[in-house]
DNA sequence: TAATAAATATGTACTCATGACACATTAAAA
DNA sequence: TTTTAATGTGTCATGAGTACATATTTATTA
């Protein structure tokens, strides 16, 4: 009665696919963004009847032809024009009843975005970013994927360097902390926070001062080069 | 030529099943027990002429009708008669190549099982127990869902309560010391490995002593009740 | 030009977890 | 009764985490 994974080729084929090929897979993506001391998710309105006026993640369809890691970096250049950007797998979520159209089951992944530097191309799209600490309820089981994902974001940024992809390149300590802030939704004390961050030695000094500000500017540090993700480019070479 | 997962209903059954619904999805376990002092995880011999000779992970694809978390159980049950069991979701596996004879896209789980008290109905599967350490090779990418498994596994045991899941019901500090060296494999202090777990307060010292040694017995401990699984029946009630 | 405001930069003291390590105790076997 | 082999506990040095205060620097303003 329990038909094995370990089919012979010819076996295989012979599936029905009505039986077996009738769940579709796709990914949804918690892309996040930082502005104004908030972390922020870029939302889309849905365009189903079930959840009219309701946000819901970005997400697509996996193609029969392209891994699945590689889909949400497709969904991210062709709905968002972004490209180079921190991605991590999180969880995939297949409850039967999750999509109201038919049996969907997706894998999701979280994306950190430099909001200044990486221009949103909202032109065509309905792209919406929103606080994340301002979204009650979305489409599908968006909300807990979102919840899930921002889990596991909080969960990785003392132990590894991410929150530096929402970043531009040059900032101050105090800009840094205020990521975190945002990113945990807690207030930190800068000194502890500073002891903490420097002993991870993953900031280099860049020898410059913040200006234009209305008090002491502090120093300017960047994220140490050995630590900074490999643009596709870079690794294509 | 971005297809969006936002699809109205009658859109979504415009989709030709050849273009997206071509993706099979499965399931894979990761079954670990500890027996004799060593991590051991269950095999099967693969029966795909591609892999002949070598082991893969039990495994089977995702029925229409069930929801994703609960394929593994099936799985688990049908093919080794064990119910019951800790499951948890690690990772989805899926590079266009994975699967020899078609596009597969995979879920891995890792179990805990107690191999003493769950027996195995091994008569009509070529089932074996294999000690990790000695796991070269496996078919498919098995080898490396188990690396991804272990890992998580590693780094949960001091977090939360779940290598319990491999124990017996009643056990020495000696003992369950013994599982976290296998699971970790290194050797760990005794004293301090004592202290470490007497800080979680996740034991209940059972007023009994081991017997039936040639040196002095030590105490006998369990899992608190409130951190044990609940079982399937209980969680019906 | 001097005083003020507002933030930067840094240090100390306490507590607690970690890791290396030693000794007395107990049960069974010789 | 002695030996063996393990159990059960304690100490000390080190490092991380946390609460907290003071001097410094820049721009602004009186």
């Amino acid at each position: 009665m329990t038909k094995s994974l370990q089919l012979k080729t010819a076996e295989l084929e012979k599936i029905s696919h009505l039986d077996y090929f009738n769940i579709a897979l796709s990914v949804d993506l918690v892309i996040f963004g930082y502005e104004n001391k908030e972390l922020k998710v870029l939302l889309i309105k849905s365009d189903l009847e079930e959840f009219s006026g309701m946000y819901s993640l970005l997400g697509d369809l996996v193609r029969p032809d392209e891994d699945l890691d590689s889909a949400p970096y497709r969904v991210l250049l062709s709905r968002t024009g972004m490209d180079d950007v921190f991605l991590e797998q999180v969880h995939t979520f297949g409850s039967i009843a999750r999509h109201p159209s038919g049996r969907v089951i997706t894998t999701a992944y979280y994306a950190l975005i430099d909001i200044r530097h990486h221009q949103l191309q909202v032109d065509t799209n309905e792209l919406h970013w929103h606080a994340v600490n301002d979204i009650k309820k979305l489409a599908f089981d968006h909300k807990l994927i979102l919840n899930t994902c921002l889990e596991q974001l909080r969960s990785q940024i003392m132990e590894k360097p991410v929150a530096f992809n929402l970043m531009q390149d040059k900032f101050s300590l105090r800009e840094l902390q205020e990521v975190y802030e945002a990113i945990l939704d807690i207030k930190l004390d800068r000194r502890n926070f500073r002891k903490k961050i420097a002993v991870k030695d993953w900031l280099q000094d860049l020898n410059e001062m913040e200006s234009n500000l209305s008090h002491r500017p502090g120093k300017l540090y960047g994220l140490k080069k050995q630590f900074k993700r490999k643009s596709s480019k870079e690794l294509a070479i």
